[in-house]
DNA sequence: CTGTTAGCGCCTTCAG
DNA sequence: CTGAAGGCGCTAACAG
C-alpha cells in the first residue's frame, strides 16, 4: 500500500503539501503541484479514506436500512438513493431487517459503530421501534422513508398514505362497487398496512358503506399455505367484488391465486394494489394501483439527508404526491351483488384440489 | 462520543486492558473484565470501527457491484449476499454500474479506497472492462457473479449460461417449433446475453435448425420505444413461432408488447426467458424459463469471497445448477409453420396505432 | 507558500 | 495479568 508518505517522498516535499495539493487547498503553488500530482501518478497512489475519516470524523458514507431488497418498491426506493449518494461521491451501506423489528435495532447499531454520517431508513413500525430516538439521541441525522413519524421532529419522506388509499377506494366506489374488502400483510410489520387500512375505512364510510375487516396475510412464506389462506376467504360467502390490497406484491399475489382458485380478474372480483411497481403494467391484467415515485422518494430522502447534516434544513415531514393508476383488474361491478358474483364462479369445485 | 480512553478511567484501569477485555483476549482477570464491561454498559460505548479499521486494516466490510438494483435477479442475489454478510458481521458497500463500462472502474475505485477486504461484482463486460485485474494487482479479494470470466484464475459463481440456453432451446424445440427467434438486450453490455446466444445456436444447430440472427433491442428507455422497437420485428413477415429472451425482464416486456400488437402469448407466439425471477410466476400466461438461483448464488459468492480472503480457497469458477421451469408462455406449436402464425394475428391493422 | 507537529480511536508488542 | 507507548494514514493548526 502506498501512503501519502511516499508520495510526499517522491515528490519531495511534505506530507502536508501532499494532503493540501489532494484536498484543492488554495495555498500551493503549482509547480509543487505538478511534482505532486506527478508522483501521485507514479505511485498509483489513492488517499486512505479510512486514515482520512479517523481524522476528520467524516466517512463519507451514510446507511440505509431497508425491509427487504426483494420488493420492487424498495428497490426502486434504493436504486434512487445510491443514484443520489453516488452523484454526492458518498457511499451506502445497506442493511435489511427482513420485517423483523428486533433486526432494526440491531442494523442501526451496527450502522452507528460504522460511523456512518446519516441513516436512511424504513423501519418496521415507528411506533414501536423507536429506533429514530436512539439515532436522534446519538445525534446521527436520519429521514424516514415511507414511513409515516409519530413524533413530528423527526424528518421523514413518504405519500400520504391513508389520503391515497381513500383516492383509489374513491375510484372502486365510483365503478359501482359497494361490496369491497382489504386485505393486508401483518399489520405489526408494517405502519403503512394499518394507515392506509384507515383511508380505507375512511372513504368506505364517506360513502355510505360499512369498512370490512381487514385480511391480515402473512406475506412471506410458501406459495401453496398463501393459495390456502386466501382460499378461506375468497371462497366465503361474502366474498366482495373487489378487494383493495396494502401493496402491489400481494395484489399481484392475490390475482395468481385466485386464478388457480379458478375465479377470472376482474370478473368475478377486482383487485387494487399500492405502490406502483413496474411489474404492475406488465401483468394480465395490468394492476390498479396507486403510484408512488419509489425512485424519486428516495432521492429526496438522500437530499433531505444532506441538508440536514449541513444543518441547512430541520427536520419535516415531506409528502410526495401520489397518484391513480388505472389497470385492467380493477373494473365496474357488475350487477354489483355478492350473489351475481358468486353464480358467475364456479367456486366450490375447484376449491377442493387446492385447500388441504 | 465516548471512547475507549472514557472506559478505562471509569472502569481505574488502562486503555489496553479494556481492549483486551472487548476482543475476549485470554490474558484478563473475571474481576477486572466485569468491571470493564460495567463501564462499558454505564457509558453506553461502542467501538470505533474505523479506529479499529486503521489499525488493524481490516474494514469488516465488502464492496458489492452490480449492473442494477431494480432488476429483479441483482435485487434477489443482493439479499442473498446481504443475509450472509450480515451473518458473519460484515457489512456490504453497495454500488451499481447501470451497465456502463465505464463506471465498473469509478465503482471499483471507490469500493478501494474505502478500504473493503474483498469485492462481489457483476461487471458489464470481463472481456473489455478488465477491472478484475485492478482487484488482482492490488491483491484484494474478487469473485464474479454471474459473469462468466476470460481469465480462469479470477473467481467466479455463475451458472452455464450456454448450456443453460441450449436446454431451454431444447424444450422449445421438443414442442414442435422450428422457427425460434432470439432478442436479447445489447450485447456490448451484458456477456451473459451473448454467450446464452451462443447456447441457443449450438442447441438450433444440433437439431438441424438454422440459428437465427440476434435481435438486440435496448433494455432500458421509454415503453412506447420499446413497444415500437419490439413492433419492427413481431410485425414482419419473418416472424417466429417461439421467441427466446435472454432474460425474463426483457421477456416479460415483450409479453406486455405483444398482447398491444394483438398477439396473444402463446397461441401466436411463445416465449421464453431466463433468469427464474418471482414474477415470472405470477404473471399471465406464466413465463417459462431458465432458473438460476440467484439468493443463493448470491450467499456462495459471499462464502467463497471469505475462504478467499482466509486464504483457504485459489480462484475458481463455480458452477451453479439450474432448472428449466415451465410455463404457459410456451406452449406446442401449432400447425408450426408461420403462415398459421400469421394468419391468426391480425397485426397490420394494429400496428399502426402503436408505430409511430 | 511550505514544513513540523499533534493527535483522531484503537490495537499490540513490550515491560513490569 | 496489566500498564505504557508507538503507530496505522491522514488532516489541520501553527510556525517558519
Amino acid at each position: 500500500m502506498t501512503t501519502i508518505q511516499d508520495v510526499a517522498m517522491r515528490a519531495g516535499c511534505a506530507i502536508s503539501t501532499v494532503s493540501r495539493v489532494l484536498n484543492g487547498s488554495p495555498h500551493t503553488t503549482e509547480a509543487t503541484r505538478v511534482r505532486v500530482m506527478a508522483a501521485v501518478d507514479e505511485l498509483g497512489y489513492r488517499v486512505n479514506t479510512i486514515g482520512r475519516s479517523l481524522k476528520t470524523q467524516k466517512t463519507g458514507a451514510f446507511g440505509v436500512l431497508i425491509p427487504s431488497i426483494t420488493n420492487p418498491v424498495f428497490a426502486s426506493s434504493l436504486g434512487g438513493i445510491e443514484e443520489a449518494a453516488r452523484t454526492a461521491g458518498y457511499d451506502i451501506i445497506v442493511t435489511t431487517s427482513n420485517y423483523d423489528p428486533g433486526r432494526d435495532g440491531e442494523a442501526v447499531e451496527a450502522l452507528l459503530a460504522r460511523g456512518v454520517e446519516g441513516v436512511l431508513l424504513t423501519v418496521t413500525d415507528p411506533a414501536t421501534g423507536r429506533v429514530a430516538d436512539r439515532l436522534a439521541a446519538r445525534h446521527v441525522p436520519h429521514v424516514l422513508l415511507y414511513n409515516q413519524p409519530i413524533d413530528p421532529a423527526v424528518a421523514a419522506v413518504t405519500v400520504d398514505n391513508r389520503r391515497a388509499t381513500a383516492d383509489l377506494t374513491g375510484e372502486v366506489i365510483a365503478r359501482g362497487h359497494t361490496d369491497i374488502g382489504y386485505v393486508s400483510g401483518v399489520f405489526g410489520s408494517s405502519d403503512r398496512a394499518r394507515i392506509r387500512y384507515a383511508g380505507y375505512c375512511d372513504r368506505m364510510r364517506e360513502a355510505g358503506l360499512k369498512p370490512q375487516a381487514a385480511v391480515e396475510v402473512p406475506f412471506v412464506g410458501q406459495d401453496r399455505d398463501f393459495v390456502a389462506a386466501v382460499a378461506r376467504f375468497l371462497n366465503a360467502p361474502t366474498r366482495p367484488t373487489a378487494l383493495l390490497c396494502s401493496n402491489d406484491l400481494l395484489a399481484i399475489r392475490i390475482m395468481a391465486a385466485a386464478r388457480t382458485l379458478g375465479l377470472r380478474v376482474p370478473e368475478d372480483l377486482s383487485v387494487a394494489g399500492f405502490d406502483g411497481i413496474d411489474i404492475g403494467r406488465m401483468v394480465e391484467p395490468s394492476l390498479a394501483t396507486i403510484l408512488q415515485p419509489a425512485a424519486d422518494m428516495g432521492r429526496q430522502a438522500v437530499q433531505f439527508l444532506f441538508a440536514l447534516m449541513r444543518g441547512e434544513r430541520e427536520p419535516a415531514t415531506l409528502i410526495m404526491p401520489h397518484t391513480f393508476r388505472p389497470g385492467r383488474s380493477l373494473a365496474a361491478a357488475r350487477g354489483g351483488t355478492i350473489a351475481g358474483a358468486l353464480r358467475a364462479a364456479p367456486a366450490p369445485a375447484l376449491n377442493r384440489k387446492t385447500i388441504p
